[in-house]
DNA sequence: ATGTCTCATAATATGAGA
């Protein structure tokens, strides 16, 4: 089972890029982010042309996200537990019944700049509830996955100048920690689980020919628990998306599950 | 450091968010 998630940066602008992508790599899961579309107007059916299932949870202008699997879903979830007053659309959960059925969570971390302010409380308070259902996926013990847009460099080695990132709370000490606090609750990083070194990248800003100079922060993780890290048999970053017409200015990073 | 992009509103330009 290849599953792929993928920042896209907004449905409609995208429409074209994204059936490219899907057609040439055919995923048979889709783990979208940044939609930025309310339900009703997403292209369900066009993307249903395509051969997928399509469950979204979208919001007007921004956020949004969405699972397209050729598998059958069941189960499927939209919004992060812990806070009934939350309204941003960064959260989905689905079952894909593969040989062996795979708890697949897709998520749209918040970004959080300016820090230190309110935006970045929300990033920290996101997280802090991220945490609760990471415990609580994990005490399942089932294969399971969450996946998307962290907006986190992990490790130095996550960005081609740290040294520019060290205020933002992309890569702020906070953030960090936080991000580890659910990772060393036992899950397994997928890329960094098979790939070390730098520069590999999943994120290159539009601005300043950041492509270009391979300008990069890696930021789109998959956090696998043990029982799904056991059917891992790779992960890479598809990078050369990014040099395509009008792309996003995320690309797709997989993994390859035994299931 | 910023040389960009997307979306919404609606001042067919501008602000917000990233």
């Amino acid at each position: 089972m290849k599953i792929a998630t993928f920042n896209i940066n907004g449905v409609k602008a995208r429409i074209g890029a994204l059936t490219d992508w899907l057609n040439e790599s055919q995923p048979d899961v889709a783990v979208l982010q940044e939609i930025k579309s309310v339900d009703e107007a997403f292209p369900r059916e066009h993307f249903e042309d395509l051969g997928y299932r399509v469950e979204t949870h979208g919001q007007k202008g921004f956020n949004g996200v969405a699972i397209f699997s050729k598998l059958p879903l069941e189960d499927v979830t939209r919004g992060l537990p812990g806070d009934e007053s939350d309204e941003q659309a960064r959260w989905i959960e689905a079952t894909v019944m593969g040989d062996t059925p795979v708890r697949v969570c897709g998520l749209y971390l918040p970004n959080g700049n300016p820090a230190p302010g309110p935006k970045y409380d929300y990033k920290l308070a996101w997280m802090e509830r991220l945490k609760a259902r990471a415990e609580a996926l994990l005490a399942e013990e089932q294969p399971a996955l969450m996946c998307g847009d962290y907006n986190i460099i992990p490790q130095a080695e996550d960005a081609k100048r740290p040294e520019a990132w060290t205020e933002d709370a992309l890569y702020r000490m906070e953030s960090r920690e936080s991000y580890r606090r659910i990772l060393n609750l036992g899950f397994t990083e997928a890329f960094r689980a098979t790939t070390h070194g730098d520069g590999h990248y999943s994120f290159w800003d539009y601005q300043a020919g950041a492509w270009d100079r391979n300008d990069g922060i890696r930021i789109d993780h998959f956090l696998l628990t043990p029982q799904c890290a056991d059917l891992l048999n790779s992960c890479w970053i598809e990078a050369e998306v990014r040099g395509r017409e009008r792309p996003s200015d995320h690309v797709p990073v997989w993994v390859d599950l035994a299931a």
